[in-house]
DNA sequence: AGTTCGGACCGTT
DNA sequence: AACGGTCCGAACT
């Protein structure tokens, strides 16, 4: 497992690797982060830590994130493997309750679930957690924090109620 | 139209 | 057994 920095306007964020692929995203950190040792990076990596560095700064920029990385899901349960799944194919502008990825992953009365599976998304802006809303086109929550959420919803241009 | 309350529901620890 | 990034209806204001 390797830590890269992934350097935003927003700040820089923290990807890391494992050999199966892009495995966690992390919001920058309030301070600095220290800097790390230049452990050598394998070809393979330097490539998917480029296409991480890229799709990220699309995807802040409210546009479509293309030439993702392998991402490796491996230690998420089936439900939320399935419901993180279902997250990226929604697309960059919509939006979806927790009630109606409940019922696309064949669990209908699951919302709650959903909810937690989303609080679990190793990988937020990615998988686009951001975009799964509470019934009645209300916010909802976000472990990442609320205002994170508002600012990505916002340059998609599906802010609730604005 | 907005709010609060209470129960029901489901996967995870 | 308890907890959540929920949902729905009912009963309020």
């Amino acid at each position: 497992m390797l830590q890269l920095p992934i350097p935003t306007r927003d700040g820089t964020f923290l990807a890391t690797f494992s050999d199966q692929g892009l495995a966690g995203l992390t919001f920058p950190a309030l301070r600095n982060n220290a800097r790390r040792k230049p452990a050598p990076i394998s070809r393979e990596v330097q490539r998917w830590h480029r296409a991480t560095e890229r799709a990220v700064n699309q995807a802040l920029a409210g546009r479509k994130a293309s030439g993702l990385p392998p991402l490796d899901l491996s230690p998420g349960t089936a439900f939320q493997q399935s419901v993180w799944r279902a997250l990226q194919g929604i697309p960059a502008g919509a939006t979806r309750s927790y009630g109606e990825i409940a019922r696309a992953v064949g669990s209908p009365r699951a919302s709650r679930a959903v909810g937690q599976a989303c609080g679990a998304n190793p990988i937020p802006v990615l998988i686009p957690c951001h975009r799964a809303l509470a019934a009645g086109g209300k916010l909802g929550g976000f472990s990442g924090g609320l205002d994170w959420k508002r600012r990505l919803l916002q340059r998609e241009g599906s802010l609730p109620q604005e």
